[in-house]
DNA sequence: CGAGCACTTGATCTATGTCAACGGTAGTGG
DNA sequence: CCACTACCGTTGACATAGATCAAGTGCTCG
């Protein structure tokens, strides 16, 4: 990344929203925090589809489309970069590299609905804080609640419980225990 | 398709695999049939990742890492052509069309979890169908229980309930009711 | 200080899993 | 042609993970 791509770089906080789907845009590189993709399913329902983490191609199909196909909501605060910056874009490298992306993330996100709920928090977390060694994990680097039972197709409740639970194990460390209300928000 | 493509395409019965993952090879079109694409857990076991069905690219990660992603297996007969077939590998946009089957796939794998057991019947079934028009719909479309259990995270037992209570509301025709034994498997 | 939201926790209900028995179909080998 | 075998699918009885409903705590903001 060179200066004027630093200097077009976005950051967002928890809950802000990055675009929507059918909006008009271009990609993004991921360069640290999490996102939330959804789409509309037939019902006209906003619904999950998939988790972007540090590193993920995000809205690349807007190269072919023009316009987004998902919704895209910040889990936890993030640093986003134009893609594919200042290389060419016809050629075909950096759309594979996307492509490698949206095929891991898909498969990612059916694998957070199998398996039991322990299970399934479990590797939510673990893809959201892949990069962190120690179990000790920020609070703040999770999502809300609500937000971590709509990805996992669990419930506010069953979550709050597997968290305790995983604490009570010693699995997990959180440490700032409460979340509070989120900053407003501008999106 | 021309002639020489029209040649080098591939039938697959149903239960036979495509390729499997790691192996080196190059991307298919899907011209019919339905497939269903699994990758290696971190447990090391083979999970469901996504469903492939008329009209999708599959492996088109080959162009980048030369070798699947994915294993693939019919879940239906199929027929395959390679791809992109004639026109230039070089250009973006046969890719782009792939990067956007993925990101659907992806989305399409992730919405057969949620819900009940009867939506999520209902709902693989529609996207194996979507050609179709009628409610009548011959059995040999439909994948084996197994398979359609995998898929939607449900038991075996459950998905046979849920199609009896399917054909008993007339929701759902079903042309010849048993499967039985498939063809030997020749991969 | 009051309102609203995020989270926790308990009691109860239920959809679905588990376990098990059985029947039907297709392939195999005599 | 007829067992024999191996699955695939169906169905029932029972167990349970997680949903639902509900009450309560503690942030943060205005």
């Amino acid at each position: 990344m060179d200066d004027r791509e630093m200097a077009r770089s976005l950051r967002l906080a928890c809950g802000q929203n990055l675009y929507a789907a059918g909006s008009t845009g271009s990609p993004w590189l991921l360069a640290s925090g999490s996102i939330r993709l959804d789409r509309i399913d037939q019902d006209g329902e906003r619904a999950f589809a998939g988790l972007a983490v540090k590193g993920d191609v995000l809205g690349a199909e807007t190269l072919l489309l023009g316009c987004y196909t998902f919704s895209s909501t910040a889990l936890t605060a993030c640093e986003l970069v134009p893609w594919p910056g200042t290389s060419v874009q016809t050629e075909p490298l950096p759309v594979l590299k996307a492509l490698a992306d949206a095929e891991r993330r898909g498969a990612d996100a059916v694998s957070l609905r199998c398996g039991e709920a322990a299970a399934r928090v479990k590797r939510l977390i673990l893809m959201l804080a892949h990069s962190l060694s120690s179990p000790h994990l920020p609070r703040r680097m999770l999502p809300a609640l609500t937000e971590m039972a709509d990805i996992t197709a669990l419930t506010v409740g069953t979550v709050s419980r597997t968290l305790s639970t995983l604490q009570a194990e010693g699995t997990l460390v959180l440490q700032d225990r409460r979340r509070g209300r989120p900053p407003a928000r501008s999106g």
